[in-house]
DNA sequence: AGACAACCGGACGGGGTGTTCCGTTACGGT
DNA sequence: ACCGTAACGGAACACCCCGTCCGGTTGTCT
């Protein structure tokens, strides 16, 4: 997963590459992913032209930058799809899922779009299918109501990224609330269920 | 509401000034509230400077712009508040602010931020009292949750706006099933309703 | 009809972004 | 230690945005 060594790159190059990714990968989480290139150079302490040799396009950057959590969003349905009780197990994956979008904004983003151009449509593919398997268990196993479909999960993922606040934190706490009142929507036969906390959103500006 | 006719304008000019509003009342709504100001003049066919005559800043044109909108939204709650059933006029209220806002990208970023200064500050706080009024009537009749608070509505209307689609039409298609899983998860004592009909999102590029 | 004020639109300067050119640096094998 | 070459980084290109200034044009009032 993580080692594609390819060509054998000199010690500095393989350092800059490096750095370059780590920054990316902390920018892109928790500013989202416009922040510039050239920002993002600085922060490496390496100059833009660095960048674009070893990532030829911002996509590119994107995409590497965000193989890890399209990888960690497969590992968190395959162990949903895992759990004894699927309802269970479909309430997990997106409670995890969200979560994980509310962390890194970025990734959010690129999730629901198609930005790097299809790097990541085969993990995505992949995914889904796995998850439309969990939710079809989840579905015979009663709890989850019978006209849900995949798409209202992306439907709940998009809405998700929609809610901003000032700080991670409280991003977070409101995503938390968000997801556990659509689980609340999801199911067949629901019975009101206590929330995660309310959250004060202060109309941040951008 | 609609008057403020102030100081008297030159026939040409008071020509003008409407057809920059109307040109970027569309293209708000449609496009959002990142379109460039010099492409609302060009629509308008008119120089950027006779727009910046007529609105000394952006924040000024987005005000005007959307001054009727948040007029709208007042007279949605307050028909909701009308209505002789509380929850079925903040089940209303819901359905009808969010298909106001998938309408109208613009006015939805423009609501849930406090981009004109202060501008909408005003209203915005009167409606959500009116807001707050309701939902205590809702909650008392029965049907809302006793922890639901006003913010699940502010969050509720930022997630709507996370929706993003190519076409208008499938954007309010999905807001409208989106509003639906929404109110299900506001109910006290919840009973599985009918959806309206699942949208598939062809992961827009934006 | 004429004259003055109000209004118009093209052009300007300042700032920001993704991407590329090219002269310089320094790694690493001999 | 040496030197070829991979890799570097600052500057520059092309494009887009905002907000302002100025000389020409047009409406309106006498």
């Amino acid at each position: 997963m993580t080692a594609e060594v390819g060509p054998k790159l000199r010690s500095d190059a393989r350092d800059n590459r490096e750095r370059i990714l780590a920054v990316a990968r902390l920018a892109f989480a928790t500013e989202g992913v416009d922040v510039p290139i050239r920002e993002i150079a600085r922060r490496a302490e390496v100059g833009p032209a660095t960048l674009y040799r070893h990532f030829p396009t911002k996509d590119a950057l994107l995409a590497e930058a965000f193989a890890e959590q399209m990888e960690t969003c497969s590992a968190i349905v395959a162990e949903g799809l895992a759990a004894a009780d699927p309802w269970q197990g479909f309430r997990l994956v997106v409670e995890r899922l969200m979560e994980l979008h509310a962390l890194d904004r970025g990734f959010a983003r690129v999730f629901t779009s198609r930005l790097p151009e299809a790097v990541f449509a085969a993990d995505r593919d992949r995914t889904l299918r796995m998850l439309l398997d969990l939710v079809g268990r989840a579905k015979k196993a009663g709890p989850l109501r019978r006209d849900f479909v995949v798409e209202d999960l992306s439907l709940a993922l998009m809405a998700n990224e929609g809610i901003r606040a000032e700080s991670p934190a409280t991003r977070v706490a409101a995503s938390r609330r968000f997801a556990a009142l659509m689980i609340q929507s999801f199911m067949a036969e629901p019975v009101a269920a206590p929330l995660p906390p309310p959250v004060r959103l202060p109309l941040s500006r951008a």
